[in-house]
DNA sequence: TAAAAACTTCGGCTATAATCGAACTATGAA
DNA sequence: TTCATAGTTCGATTATAGCCGAAGTTTTTA
């Protein structure tokens, strides 16, 4: 009665299937316009402009506008956290076929998340990039140090370019499979192109991704990964 | 599309006012019967069994089966950080008149939380705890060491006593005022039940709660607090 | 000044799910 | 074996809210 804040009222805004798929276009790209929000949620401009109303009225979402423009984003980190953790408790993608259970444990050991690397994978190359000096961990973020700078330049990655995007840089993701934080935004990306133009890693069937023969000496020699580890 | 687990799926199960009461009510005392959770959500029995086999599909909530009794309980420590991180965000309980802004102002300062202190008051407490080397933090819980043994005993509190109850014997509880946890559980409770027969603390409107004349020197001569801080 | 683009508001339709009464199952006590 | 207690299942009712078509508002471009 009065006592605590009601989390039954945010936990309604994120339960709607189409509010839930603008807040995760969100998570990883912000600042779209209402138009690809609804693209992106399959549904109208007016009923993406009212579940947009009430994100913003629940304090999940912050607009900007820019002339006719609105650009949405989500309000602060606290509500990233919220819905990453939110994932993390929610049942994973059902197993119905020795199919589904093969491709559930490619997906678990290297996957696309969005548009980076996620899975054992996306976490180990996060990682060795800690280990070596080429990241920092930060808040909600990874900060590139100058040893990083001139790796990432050695890896034909255009960090200034990166810099440009209107997005995340260097964000942090959290991995639902492995209960830690990847690299995700605009530099993760990147790396994601950069290994399948390398012919590093390439794709199965679903989201999930493997790594090549090339890969596996190419990880070893750059970063010191073994794909050992990934089981 | 299969790629992430959806959190929507869970936000759905907590969004209903009903479930969130069941899951508030076991977020403090935990291994309650169907009876009493129907009782506290203020729903008829068959609604709540309903809501209660949505919740355990869910992997929210897990059963014991006795005899013809079933005890539930918060499935595991991520549901109940899940379920702050959504206090947290959640919008504060509104201000419409100066009567509710100083009731806020009050509720900030010192209050209830379920059966506990909370709020600026909860917080210093258990931060006092700490420093006077009475607690240790762990995961979800608090530690009482040795020193903590002597100074609840010399306060009137038999830890035996509360080690015996089915709860939690001494639980972090987030601060949704304050942003930082505090003390719950059997412990907490006993705390709070001590502080009014000594006449520490007092009742105000709401879940208010004030500390007294005799409080303040109480409190600075047992721990070192000043309730100048309390702003 | 007109037209187009980006978005909002209104109104009616529809589907989902929360609710409870009543009847049913299972365990325990007398 | 009979009654009581704890909980589940079923069916009907009702309310909420998601959805889109149509019409309106605001800003930019031509």
């Amino acid at each position: 009665m009065g006592n605590k804040p009601d989390f039954s009222y945010t936990a309604k805004l994120m339960a709607d299937s189409s509010r839930a798929a603008m807040l995760e276009a969100l998570l990883d790209l912000d600042g779209l316009p209402a138009s690809e929000l609804a693209k992106r949620a399959n549904i109208s401009l007016q009923t993406a402009s009212g579940h947009l109303t009430k994100l913003v009225d629940g304090n999940l979402l912050c607009v900007e506008k820019h002339g006719r423009h609105r650009y949405f984003r989500i309000a602060n980190a606290d509500v990233a956290q919220a819905i990453e953790m939110l994932t993390v408790i929610a049942p994973p993608p059902k197993i119905n076929s020795l199919k589904d259970f093969s491709r559930a444990k490619n997906i678990q050991i290297a996957r696309t998340c969005y548009d980076h690397l996620a899975g054992k994978l996306g976490v180990l190359l996060t990682d060795a990039l800690i280990e070596n000096g080429y990241l920092l961990e930060e808040e909600n973020n990874f900060l590139v140090t100058k040893e990083g700078e001139q790796f990432f330049h050695d890896f034909n990655i255009d960090l200034e370019a990166l810099r440009q995007k209107r997005r995340h840089f260097a964000r942090k993701c959290l991995d639902w499979s492995e209960r830690r934080y990847h690299l995700a935004g605009a530099l993760g990306n990147a790396i994601l192109i950069r290994l399948f133009d390398l012919g590093w890693i390439e794709r199965l069937p679903g989201r999930a991704v493997r790594v090549t023969d090339t890969g596996e000496k190419g990880l070893y020699e750059s970063l010191g990964i073994t794909t050992k580890e990934l089981g």
